[in-house]
DNA sequence: CTGAAAGCGCTAACAC
DNA sequence: GTGTTAGCGCTTTCAG
């Protein structure tokens, strides 16, 4: 930058008011400085901008539990996006579902003193907690909407997701109910919805008939798979709900595969509207939601917590349960 | 830090040798600083540490197209899970297939003087080209193998497979064989696998029959949708040879609502052994990829280069044709 | 509107 | 094995 300024004739503090932007110069001064940062091919040192400024870097840590997940994945798209255009760079972790995992990042990301962290699933180390709090740095808790979060919380209410489905599976008159799920070892928030999901099936003194939770990860196969077991092991059931779509879809192809009519055998509803669905010859009992939105909806909030402007503790992305014709 | 040392009667300099663990200290010297670090709580400050060792930051950049994608993000996953490991932090970008979005994400990172930088999918801007070699970073191209890289290229070798590919439809005695894709106005990798697809056709003298290459983004549905257009245009196909598997899974679908037999009526396959294919009821014909192996072999490679150890400049990363039921 | 001086927290280089 | 000195490239503060 020395040089810039030399060779445009100004001190270094003008040639730095320029490159940010910040007021303090004349339309001349800018064109002269902009000039020589051209023709000398200047590259700006943030590691140095945000030494200097002794506040935090522009560096927003987000963390999910994977990265490998098409769902996760449209997540981060679009806070990464939206904090781009703010000028922000994203510093990814990934969690695997574990709070250790998370405490370990978590310690790392800070020492890169970032403007604020985005935090998805809920499980937080008692450490983390207390680290946060202390450390006094901006938190949005996103997925589940956390009611008692670090800070901020963004997210769906999966008890009430799977509530609704409960309410809704009864009043198409099933009685003899069972659910698949996955990650039976590092729950997520799959497990929150099914006990919404029981919880509605109890108001009405249904008891859950059957489940299968496998220790895999979700996926079409584990929902193809863990609907053979399920179905092997407790026989007729009117109707199955299904941690998410991929494994509804696994289920539909199971049934699809041994001559069992969806719905009329049996019925089943997914969860998280997923891309998979649309190609499937009924549409698919689901409830949708929007990650983009999500996303988007976190990361505004997190920036304006860090510019200290007026910002929800709480804010709930909205769910749809969608009737398809699968249940 | 000074704290830390003072606390522990040393020197800030030998509580920065015990922290970084570089020789020059005693067993007892850092059980003494250790112990005040965990007492005060100490964070260290990497923003700092980088900027006083005035080499680069521990921080490497990794740019894919989409962050909403399943198989980037399995890529991603294995390069954040080798780079972590070996204490470097992931910056990441997504380009969204076009040349001017990295370059602007390229010349952003770089201000962070990253340690290295991993870029997917080959379109680079000279501008981008000439910048990074000028700069002598550290950068690894994946995705396709890039035989001229900037400086290091990983990668699978697409027009291979889709020579492969229709190699292998010929010797199952197709002749009327047609293509499906997406990404008309980004082309990515798979128009590249098309063009070694229509190459093994044109050397056995067999033209394409038809094709069919959407502006949207590849899917299940843009397959269901593409192989609609593409049958109702051009009458009856012996093959179709997808841009990758789940527009093979579209395809399928669409011709079994259809009441289309596959192989029988017309043969199918895809690419890129994504996960979805495990619930058709037929396997599906594809080539093998290993997006793990990519993204650690990718990592791996730029750690080497960056710690001036012995690396190949190319590394191929294996595919093979894994015949199936549906061609 | 512009500039000079000080300093951010750490590490490299060298001395002891 | 340990300490001292200098300085990284910016931004903040304050003075013009």
């Amino acid at each position: 930058m020395a040089e810039v300024a030399k060779a445009a004739g100004v001190s270094k503090m003008t040639a730095s008011r320029v490159l940010r932007d910040v007021s303090g110069f004349s339309e001349e001064t800018r064109d002269k400085v902009m000039r020589e940062v051209e023709r000398l091919g200047y590259v700006p040192n943030r590691i140095a901008a945000a030494f200097g400024s002794e506040q935090t870097s522009t560096i927003i840590g987000v963390s999910v539990p994977f990265l490998s997940s098409a769902i996760f994945g449209s997540v981060l798209d679009s806070i990464n996006g939206a904090l781009a255009k703010f000028g922000y760079q994203t510093m990814i972790g990934a969690h695997e579902n574990s709070a250790e995992t998370e405490e370990v990042w978590i310690k790392n990301i800070l020492s890169w003193r970032p403007a604020g962290l985005i935090l998805s699933c809920h499980s937080h180390s008692a450490t983390t907690r207390e680290l946060l709090k202390a450390h006094g740095i901006p938190v949005v808790e996103i997925w589940n909407l956390n009611t008692s979060p670090i800070d901020m919380s963004v997210g769906f209410n999966h008890f009430d997701c799977g509530y609704e489905m409960g309410e809704y599976m009864l009043g198409r008159g099933h009685k003899r109910i069972g659910y698949v799920g996955a990650d039976a070892e590092t729950p997520g928030l799959g497990a929150l919805r099914r006990k919404g999901f029981v919880s509605a099936l109890k108001n009405a003194s249904v008891e859950l008939t059957s489940e299968e939770i496998l220790n895999d990860k979700s996926g079409f196969y584990a929902g193809f798979y863990a609907t053979e077991n399920l179905l092997n092991r407790s026989g007729v059931l009117d109707a199955i709900y299904y941690q998410d779509d991929n494994m509804a879809i696994g289920g539909i192809f199971y049934c699809q595969s041994r001559g069992i009519s969806v719905p009329e055998d049996v019925g089943i509803a997914g969860w998280g509207s997923m891309e998979a669905a649309s190609i499937l010859p009924k549409r698919l009992t689901t409830t949708v939601v929007s990650t983009q939105a999500l996303g988007k909806t976190a990361a505004d909030a997190l920036i304006a917590r860090v510019r200290g402007e007026p910002q929800e503790d709480l804010v709930i992305t909205p769910t749809r349960l969608a009737p398809g014709n699968t249940v």
